[in-house]
DNA sequence: ACCGTAACGACACTGAGTGACAAAAATCAA
DNA sequence: TTGATTTTTGTCACTCAGTGTCGTTACGGT
């Protein structure tokens, strides 16, 4: 139904060695997934977006254009370098969800202990989520990244309903689990008042309790 | 927080004379969006989404490039031409339920009762729906439309809450509300061995029973 | 010094989307 | 019939995202 999530990410050569330009063998790399994330986020929130070109970035980079698109597959993949990060921290908590736990009590808790985030990133992470939820062109590129989020949940749920990822409930069980916790976020960011944990484990539980009263 | 829907649609004049050369004013149309959307479904299926260019579909259609661009404001707006008007149906639909009825059994009742498609619209249905599941220019376009019919059931679910739509559990509805349709739209394109209506039906009712068991 | 390797830059190209403006094709009034 | 008005269309020129190709640069190893 959808295809397998694309391979190419990172670097030129995914998964080089690590950092640093310790024992590689070609050319040293001119800069990192990281610096451009760093350069991009910046300008997007200076100039916008749209009025940011790649041409801009690479030049603040300091590499050509062409460079560019060897790190990041499209100018808004950048704002999803690290989340992507997430579903696989996501699949291995629920690896060690024990068996006979509630299935939605148990997606809640792994949903937000993977969510703790230290105070020194609330503000990029901010930034982020604010930037996605405003720009129509990010929150385009989001599907693809949803996807295999979903899909992590998708496929404990439907483990532990002994059915098939693909089924009907298992699928709405984790795009519904997404819905949710996007509706946490989304608020979280417009009133700083609380943890964004406070707001997951809300959204989550009301989920869990098919939004009764 | 979200941009409001975006005016532009079907023709130049939006919403001229309905249908008929019947008494406008200056030069006829040379096309219609309805038939640049037929076009580009056939185009779609039998070459592929991003195989066909904008000019295939305007030279069939007969008329320039640009000229296509005053009907739809991109490609991939092309397959969300219908689905907008759902959204209308929706909120007239919501305005129409009893006061005190439970609200994820009147959302349920809602949503299915507007999915009801005669046996002809089927196949396209299905076609398009098909497109839009296996096409990530499509599924990126998507993010726009799912953001009315969202807020179309968040508005109801605050208003019978007597919260603000921008809430949490507002917002948390309208979304998880979308992702258990979607959820049911998809298996129901992978396998047809039943009615739309009651793939819809079902995921809502585990929505609305916190999918228990 | 030389070779292999990996990243980079330069160039050319397709295609989406936009702005500006002149030309076409209709209606309406004289 | 002619001319003014109105609406849509076509043409042209442009920006920018994204891709393919190929030569070049800068390393490490021998």
């Amino acid at each position: 139904m959808q295809a397998v999530n694309t391979p190419r990410r990172a670097g030129p050569a995914a998964v080089p060695f690590a950092a640093g330009t310790g024992g590689r063998r070609g050319r040293p790399r001119g800069t990192s997934a990281r610096e451009i994330e760093v350069i991009s986020l910046r300008l997007f929130t200076e100039r916008g977006f749209d009025e940011t070109t790649v041409e801009d970035i690479a030049s603040e980079a300091g590499v050509s254009r062409r460079t560019f698109f060897r790190y990041f597959e499209s100018k808004s993949e950048i704002l999803w370098y690290q989340f992507d990060d997430e579903v696989t921290q996501l699949r291995a908590a629920f690896d060690r969800v024990p068996a006979r736990a509630d299935v939605m009590t148990a997606i809640r808790e792994v949903v937000v202990s993977v969510n703790h985030y230290g105070p020194e990133d609330v503000a990029e992470l901010r930034a982020r989520i604010n930037l996605i939820g405003s720009v129509p062109a990010l929150q385009a590129s989001a599907t693809q990244h949803y996807d295999a989020w979903e899909r992590a949940v998708s496929d404990f749920a439907a483990q532990r309903r002994g059915e098939a990822a693909d089924e009907l409930i298992p699928l709405a069980i984790g795009r519904s689990t997404l819905a949710a916790c996007r509706a946490a976020f989304d608020v979280w960011v417009r009133r700083g008042d609380a943890e964004l944990t406070v707001y997951l484990d809300a959204a989550l539980t009301a989920l869990g309790g098919g939004f009764a009263g």
